[in-house]
This record gives C-alpha cells, sequence and structure tokens, in this order.
DNA sequence: AGAATTTTGTACTGGCCGGTTAAATTGACG
DNA sequence: CGTCAATTTAACCGGCCAGTACAAAATTCT
C-alpha cells in the first residue's frame, strides 16, 4: 500500500512506508459513522480515535480540531453519495421512465445509506453552517437539478408532462419522501410499527411514490393547454 | 401572580403563594426551546436555567436529571401540538376536501412549529428512545391514524377513492412532505437558495403537495375496480 | 406560636473530554 | 551513519458542566 496520489503536501515527495492517505480515510470513515449516530456534541473524539487504528492525537494533527474533523466528514459522506449517483444514466429513457427511475434509485439510494442520512440530519440541526461553507457540497447538489431539468425540458417538449413543472420543487418533493423514510424511521416505528419498514412494504412504498409524484407532473386532460 | 390551578399533586390541596405548576412550565418551555435549538447533548442546563426565571436547582428539584427534562419537555411539545390540532373538524367535509384540508393544515402547523419539528429530528437522531417509552405521546399519534381511516373508508364507500388506500401510508406521505419542509430548510436552502421558503411558494407548494396527494388517492379511469 | 414539610439559593465538586506538550520513531537523502 | 522533516506515541492539562451538599426560607398543620 505503498500507492501514491501524485501531490500531496509534500514537500521532497517521495515514497513512504506509511501512509497518511489511508489513515487520513481510516480516521473519516469512522468519523462519518459516529458523528451520524451520536451527533456533533455526542460524538466523542476518544471513541472516534479507539475505533480508529491510530491515536486521538492523529486526529488533531490531521484534522486540527473537533469542528474540522466533522467538516471533512460531512463532506465525505457527500463525496461517497456522488460516487453513488455516478453510475446512473438517464438519457436513454423516456422523460416519464427516466423520472421514475431516478425516483426509485433516490429512495433504494437513501435507504441504503443512512450514515449520510444522519449526517444531513445533524447538519440541519445546526442550521446547515457547515454546507453552507462548502462549495464542493453545492456544486454537487446542484447537479442534481440539473439531471431534473433536463427530465423536466424533454417531458414538456415532447407533451408528457404539464408546462410550468419547477425542477427544483420537484427535486424537493422527491428528496422529501425519500429522506422522510430515513431519517423519522426511528419516531415512526415507535408510534405505528414497524410495518412499513419491511422490505416487502417498503417496496410497495417506493412504488406509490414513484406513481403519485410521476402522475403529478404528467400531462392529462385537465392539465391539457 | 398569587393565581391558583385548582388541583395540584399537593397532598392536602390548600392555597399556595408560589407557583409550584408555573415554575414548572415556566422551565419546560425554555427547556423546549433550548433543547430543540441545540440538542440532547448540546443544551447546557445552566443556559436553561439562566433563562428561566428560577434556579438551576429547581430544575433538578422537579425533573431529576437532564434526560428527565428532555422527556418531559419532548412531552410537552407534542402536547403543543395536540392542542392545535383539536381546532380540527373534518366531519362535515367531503372525503377529498377533508383530506385537502388535513394536508393542508399539516403542512402549515409543522410549518409554524420548528421547534417541535426539531425535537421530533433530535429525537430521532437519538432513535426514538424517548417516544418509544412514553404512551402518552404514543396515544396522541394513534390519533391521527384514525381521523385519516376515518376520511379514508369514507372516500371508498362514496366511491371517490380508490380501494386499497393505507392510512398509515397516507399519513407517512403528507408527514414526510410536511416534516421536511422544515426540518431540512437550512440545509435546503443553503444548497439552493431561499426561493422555495418564501410564503408565496410555500403557499405554492403546499397547493401543489395537496393536489398530489389528493389525486394519488382518487378513484380514475385507470384505477377504476 | 412552633413543628413539619415543601420549595429555593449558594457554593461547590468530580469527572469527562477537547485539546496540548514534549519527545520518540520513521523514512528520505546524502 | 547523520540530519532533516514527517509522522506517531503517551502522558497530561484545564475548563466546562451535570449533578450535589447544605441549608435557608416559605408555607401549611396543629
Amino acid at each position: 500500500m505503498t500507492e501514491r496520489t501524485a501531490d500531496k503536501g509534500a514537500t521532497t515527495a517521495q515514497g513512504w512506508k506509511q501512509d497518511p492517505e489511508g489513515v487520513r480515510r481510516d480516521i473519516l470513515s469512522v468519523a462519518v459513522s459516529e458523528f451520524a449516530a451520536r451527533g456533533l456534541s455526542g460524538a466523542r473524539i476518544d471513541d472516534i480515535a479507539a475505533r480508529t487504528r491510530t491515536s486521538k492525537r492523529m486526529i488533531y494533527y490531521y484534522f486540527g480540531d473537533k469542528d474540522g474533523l466533522y467538516a471533512r466528514a460531512l463532506e465525505a459522506a457527500y463525496a461517497k453519495v456522488r460516487h453513488g449517483e455516478e453510475n446512473l444514466d438517464l438519457a436513454g429513457f423516456e422523460p416519464d421512465d427516466a423520472l421514475a427511475r431516478l425516483i426509485g434509485f433516490t429512495f433504494d439510494h437513501h435507504r441504503a445509506n443512512p450514515d449520510f442520512i444522519r449526517m444531513v440530519m445533524i447538519e440541519n440541526i445546526h442550521n446547515a453552517d457547515c454546507i453552507a461553507h462548502s462549495d464542493v457540497i453545492r456544486t454537487l447538489n446542484v447537479a442534481a437539478i440539473d439531471t431534473l431539468s433536463d427530465i423536466c425540458k424533454r417531458g414538456v417538449a415532447t407533451g408528457v408532462f404539464r408546462a410550468g413543472v419547477n425542477p427544483m420543487q420537484l427535486h424537493w418533493q422527491i428528496s422529501a419522501l425519500s429522506f422522510f423514510n430515513v431519517s423519522n424511521r426511528p419516531s415512526f416505528s415507535a408510534l405505528f410499527g414497524a410495518d412499513l419498514f419491511t422490505d416487502a412494504q417498503q417496496n410497495a412504498l417506493r412504488d406509490d411514490i414513484i406513481r403519485m409524484v410521476v402522475e403529478s407532473v404528467r400531462m392529462t386532460k385537465e392539465t391539457l393547454p
């Protein structure tokens, strides 16, 4: 594991047996899981250090302080999500099918990445201060709107979608349904039982919201111009 | 401020000049706001005490410890919400109108009570341990499902709703859209701007999701039996 | 009035935890 | 090997903060 990342901050840039990048990644992955589990103020640096293969001092060496670690952990969580979204190619589908696939993908993806959802929850508790300062995260998400805009434009052009569909609002709706499903699962199952969260019910739910959202933008007799 | 609340937990029930119930309420209302703002581990008992008209000692006297205070604060937040929902009477409306009104009310209500939303977010970060142990909160929420069940039954009976509508799933959808609107507002506006959160846009959004959800349960040619 | 009980204030502590100090180890390079 | 810089370790602070000890009021009972 002596691979090089071409340019790191090193002045003399020659190979090390040790693996600082690996240590960084190790710390970050533990940090994401720990922050996601316990929140920003609830997470303990000592606990993170204990689950790392390095020491507490290294966390401060690489990340400065707790807030710095949190900021990088949040970016790491978003970066991992982007990696998942890259594999999606919707250009080859009709607008309504493309939209249906995008919704289904988002729903499943959020469901498969609870740590990411929890990081965003925590960030919202803290008024998204961190997200607001991170251009990395912002550009990533604007791309999601672009994808939707494209689908909407095609749909309106071919007449399957009604005019006046707002891509950002559509994104909001898809996010709301997919996000809530993970974020509020604990309270929802505490109050109403866990039935809705079995695999079968989740699949039914996903198909139901796909239908609901797609139909809401589809051209119908009432919405014909 | 020597007003009496008729019956308090007093053993012999005679008048007190002091107002323990008032003190309790005062503490709870500050606690809700402080926990909502900073989370369970982020909130500081000293800060709560400072915003109270009493002292830190009293918090421990009345609520035992921080977790006890949090538990009661959460119940207080839910109780306040119930108070708001009581004024809603949907029996006099046709099923589709009743559903539309319920969705609109929920959306507006959540929007008007961000502290409540944040308490639930925080509770979900902590896996809803507290909600799970509170019968008070559970019974309150089951009532919400009953209301929806009734609307659904009436709707199916009169043929305006398609058969097989699941009230719990419907509640899930309404909650998701109304909850996310408040819970993720910070991250959403950090990423995409605050346009969606102006009064005008919020009203449009509300009407849009009302239309979307109501149409999704309405009987159409395709869903005719 | 005075005893009994509930309510409130002040001052304190113990330990947890974010962050640091100082030194040791590792590798690069001559 | 010696030297420099990058990396790592272990032991240690210092302040914050949940919770408490100890009583002093306040209030009711008799």
